[in-house]
DNA sequence: TATGCATATGTTATCGATAACAGCGCAGCG
DNA sequence: CGCTGCGCTGTTATCGATAACATATGCATA
């Protein structure tokens, strides 16, 4: 008999139960056991109980990578985000797990640290464990990653951005749109000479869309002449915001605004001026993105732009419900694109 | 024959392939497949780039969760920290990250929102996932979530603390230590009202445990009466901590320096203090815990106590790794507790 | 009493891979 | 020439659960 039992000791760990264990404990078939140990199923109460009572006993915990082989639903979804060290992804991630909250799906989040290679990686050893759907943020991946996701044959959510082609459902807004109506927003409050704060590299797509946004706002505008400051590999980090908003003045020292690629290099930017005496707006106006918690809490508070994270996830995970129950029933729904809300949040610094 | 093929339209979905499936197309057997898709294994050259074009052909992607259940290895371990959106904890998640990067094996986080009951159903649903190892954080579970633990018969690691009774391993610190020495510090520079301000209930128990620690360390100095602010639920906020220090000087004008239970509360509690003119630290001196990126950043920079978190989590990868190891080996590893280490960083809001 | 139906449980086949062992061909060696 | 050993590939059993179908029992209804 394959027992249960722990740790008695070093070297004596004996297998863990199986259902069969169970089973056999209560004096049913494992059929009976599996029945229990799910709901909706028509089973005697008084059988039920004596057959937790064994799993109790036993300390049996359901093997679901079994059954999932069976019933062919693993019962998780997988998804991808750049960074978790990031409230604007935590919140995605935050909106996602509570869509999912009693339909009996698993978040299972991993990080891509902004890298389409790691992505693609993620991807596959995501989908070798065959999730019921899979988010991911941005409309960039390598070829394969991007054919990966084509042909996984399960619900596939594209965020935070309005790819030009999807792979399947979307839900975001566009970030170049947004970054224009920031821009905008600071032309309407009389500023000309604005600048753009970011990072090197087109690394963070969506920070690389800001940039683009903003310099064909600039464009619009009859702002010839753009000021961008690029330093620091995205996602910049607050010291690195302070670091370039010295630059930036060195460079141009008549610059009157400074729009910074997030909310953290914005950050960053405002206390390297308080530090130097810079005020802020007077001296230099400054803005952010993303509102993060940081920048309506700081003094001088930071302007920005709100984009609903939390909704971005919430509304990707109640997608993804439909997109799941209709691959179930056998009638896959058609790709949707859910484009989410920004707004302005004008504030101190500008 | 199950087919490949993929989106062709609404409905016209077919299964995915499956390894019979690219075995028939290259002319081999399943098991030749198997061993193509993994290295080590003896096989010809040929063979091999055969079988790949008709994993590329087929764009067949190997099913895990099939193969661990005849392997007996799913390749993942889990991970549960109390909060994604917190850096400290994503150090930590990276520090695991990284130490298992090549290891062939995956980590799935999820979080528990610094709720015991969370983390109960969540150890579960990761359990019935069978990963080879799991990280918790801290060392309160409800009694299930314990005995769970208890039971698997998988390496378990607690970390950012020093539970009195550990379920197996532990890499961590004791937050009440750190937390006197930070007391210790204040005071050696000067201060003697020194408060605290932190949550209302024990829910966040690592903060509970700096309360502790302060309330421990400010009797050993012979200062008795010792100020605690509670205020907000764990993990209090920036507007929280701000709050606090507003609530705190009122109730004790004399107070003299604050010490916070995270950065972030100081931080708020600091920009709350510039809000209203309130000078730091000659009005007040502010300290926080946990040597978030902010506290370095911001003006003036927070006095902290700086803990590894990156460190916890990669000493708590390896030796997971060896601990796995061991238990593949049928040479389970004892149990081991790690202490890392912290140290106060003084800056200029003390 | 016979029929029908719902409830409760068991039996058998199967999901998709891998472990363990077996077999085949060929090179090297005595 | 036959034996040994290695490299490569195939066969069979199996991992632990669930789907699908079969069976048994009890009760209501005609």
């Amino acid at each position: 008999m394959t027992g249960s039992s722990l740790k008695s000791g070093i070297g004596t760990r004996v297998l863990a139960p199986t259902m069969t264990d169970v089973a056999k404990r209560a004096g049913v078939s494992t059929m009976t056991v599996s029945r229990a140990l799910r709901d909706g199923a028509s089973i005697a109460r008084e059988t039920r109980d004596r057959i937790m009572q064994a799993v109790e006993d036993l300390g049996y915990v359901l093997d679901q990578s079994a059954g999932s082989l069976s019933s062919k639903r693993t019962g998780f979804v997988a998804a991808l985000v750049p960074s978790i060290n990031n409230s604007n992804f935590a919140d995605t991630a935050r909106g996602l797990t509570d869509a999912l909250q009693g339909s009996g799906l698993q978040l299972l989040l991993s990080y891509t640290d902004y890298s389409v290679e790691n992505e693609e990686s993620l991807i596959e050893s995501m989908l070798r464990r065959r999730p019921e759907g899979i988010v991911v943020t941005g409309g960039r991946h390598t070829a394969r990653g991007r054919k990966l996701l084509e042909n996984c044959s399960i619900p596939v959510i594209e965020t935070w951005d309005l790819p030009s082609s999807p792979v399947n459902h979307v839900v975001g807004f566009s970030n170049a749109e947004a970054s224009a109506t920031l821009v905008r927003h600071l032309h309407a409050k009389g500023y000309r000479r604005i600048a753009f704060i970011g990072g090197t590299t087109n690394r963070d797509t969506r920070g690389a869309d800001r940039r683009s946004g903003y310099e064909s706002a600039m464009r619009d505008l009859g702002l010839t002449e753009s000021r961008v400051m690029s330093f620091g590999t995205p996602p910049i980090s607050m010291k690195q915001g302070g670091e370039a908003i010295v630059r930036l003045l060195e460079q141009w020292p008549d610059v009157e605004a400074a729009i910074c690629v997030s909310d953290l290099s914005a950050f960053g930017a405002l206390m390297e001026c308080q530090r130097r005496g810079w005020k802020v707006p007077e001296r230099i106006a400054l803005a952010g993105f993303g509102d993060f918690e940081i920048s309506g809490t700081c003094y001088p508070a930071i302007t920005t732009v709100g984009v609903h994270c939390y909704d971005i996830g919430n509304s990707a995970g109640k997608l993804l419900l439909r997109a799941i129950e209709g691959e179930r029933n056998k009638m896959p729904i058609a790709a949707e694109t859910i484009i989410t809300d920004y707004e302005v949040i004008a504030r101190e610094s500008t």
